[in-house]
DNA sequence: CATGAATGAGAGTTCATTCAT
DNA sequence: GATGAATGAACTCTCATTCAT
């Protein structure tokens, strides 16, 4: 087992290096140079492992998506009533890996280019397709219908997602249990709701 | 009547080629030559009414803002209620114009690259700012004690950019009725909930 | 005579002002718009006058050199004798209006374009055959002869330019009186030595 | 022996390039492509070595200044009598590779740069002092006073800086050995004369 | 007569990529 | 495996020139 697994190595290098990049001079200015120069390696390795910038840039988004993911299953692991179920969900996006500033920075300088970069648009619809059925199995066990479902599931989408962006344009990090808790409320506040209730609220409160 | 009038309408067609720009191509693709283009002028036209580029960027996401801050004086121009208040408040985050794709896409670009362009960053907390002020200022009205306050605004506010960022993503614009819907039924629930109760509630469903 | 002489008027203007623009920003960064800011004119006047820049910039070079001209036929009209003679070229040199910061500097900037520009270089033959061909032939008349006649000529003419250069190098005017000085006291060693005699007090002194 | 020592040679290639192209296309039309072009090299690696052409214009001028001041040195090594080593400051000056006609161009295009470019001042400030201070402190020793001294400096100065310009505006190179003769014999009449002398001289010529 | 809005060619500069070492 | 020198295309910005008014 000579040299195996230097290439692993340095492609998470990096790629670590591309987060801290994109965090301290922007996606746009995040140049060859200055990734190889924050991985302390020569600009010419990265055509070498990952064959061109816009190749490297995706790896990192997997990368990013693949932390999510394997945060989101550890915590999946354990949990089997509907309710954990979907607490684990919402702790897997504010994990502590995912809540520094380097990496929200990250994730919303990716969604940027999300509608330009059809490789990046690809990765997000994978993310976002899982996020919502695991939500919508998990909400339909707690007796919604599909179209509550549905409506519920976006919301705590869009409120997660909301929060992430927050985070990115305040500079700092997320701070994770604030975040988990205002998600599990709203939840819990859409699940006590009877919608049919809800639009009486509504036409009242409008009135 | 020699030219009076030339440099606002170059000014606004050069900005709303910006917008279509952005959109089309994304922001880091979005070159002066391209604007010009998408206006109908020659690429030297940028230069001469906004000294840079960068001058025009931050000038096109000052005219994104100043457009939602006339929706909403004229939304709460005839609001005194809080609860209509807020509903324009919410209206205006969803107001036709702002639900276009191109806009859409123009605010996420934007917004990624505020943590490294100073100027848009200033844009933005100052948009950031009225808009929790004015919640919590009418949240206050409707009983709501400060901290409370602040949660139920902040989760507001991250849902609206969450539906925000989810359109984006999503390519198309957004369904503005089912995005005041969300957020006003999300805000009924918010403040029906009894804080306290809330906490039991939250403590009942995690056991 | 209604409207007539409103060309030369403005031709003066648009001259003066290439002056003052090269001694203000250089040659390089004299710009049409700045030409014509400082004539208090719009830009497109100068295309309107001399057809282009380049045709400008001769225009100022030729009027420099009638000024010189003006001058030295001035001081000469009352000279007869030949070291009066030479002193009125020496004294039209080292003129009032030649001798201030903006001109000095454009001369030796029109000096900078001659091996590139012809028709520069053509004015600049001219004006330095007619100074040699001046000093040659009162230098004769004071006795010289053919060979000794040119090399005087050459020194002064070498001196005099070169008092020019150190006044440009130096960002301020020309200080007349001495400079006239400075190269009459050159012409009268010069005229007293015995070329013979200059051989070998040259031979003793690097002995 | 990696590649040790390709920076100063590339660095000395662009700078050699760089006389060529004034001496070729004139200062203002000296641009990176033509430079490199001269050099054998691609228009990047200009900001590659330098970081921008004022850089590298600079350095030019550094490296002239730094070739004279050589000469100098080399020269005054073996000259110990006062005028000795004015030789060897009016031969440095008139040094054989100062006298190429792309040298001469050159000083002269920087020259007409010094009124705008204070980098470019700097440099020349540096040289004018060197000399000036050169020359008088053998002056005195001479036996000139100050005052003295000063002026004869001066008119010697002035001299060689004429005797470059003309050169220049001919376009040729210099005649060296002409040009040290006509400064050393103009330096002996100006020791040879006792001011007192000059000055009644001045005043019958002039009568 | 005079303006100044508009053009577009050309400048300096950046940077992803290549490749000899 | 790794380097970094070199390339050259693409970008932003400047500015002489044109021309409708």
């Amino acid at each position: 087992m000579p040299k195996v697994g230097v290439q692993p190595i340095r492609r998470r290098q990096l790629i670590a290096a591309t987060i801290e990049a994109i965090h301290a001079y922007g996606y746009d200015d995040t140049t060859i140079a200055r990734i190889a120069a924050k991985a302390g390696l020569s600009s010419g390795i990265i055509s070498h492992y990952f064959g061109s910038k816009d190749e490297l840039l995706a790896a990192t988004m997997r990368s990013l998506l693949s932390d999510l993911r394997r945060q989101l299953l550890d915590r999946l692991a354990g949990a089997e009533a509907p309710m954990r179920r979907i607490e684990a969900v919402v702790a897997a996006n504010f994990g502590e890996s995912q809540c520094t500033a380097p990496v929200i920075t990250a994730w919303l300088a990716f969604w940027a280019q999300v509608p330009h970069a059809p490789e990046l648009a690809r990765l997000q619809r994978i993310y976002s397709r899982r996020l919502r059925s695991n939500l919508r199995h998990e909400l339909r066990r707690l007796g919604l219908d599909d179209a509550r479902g549905e409506e519920v599931g976006e919301i705590l989408g869009s409120l997660i997602d909301g929060i992430w962006v927050r985070a990115a344009l305040g500079g700092g990090g997320i701070d994770a249990p604030r975040a988990r808790r205002q998600v599990m409320e709203t939840l819990h506040l859409l699940l006590a709701a009877r919608p049919a209730a809800l639009q009486e609220e509504r036409g009242s409160a409008s009135r």
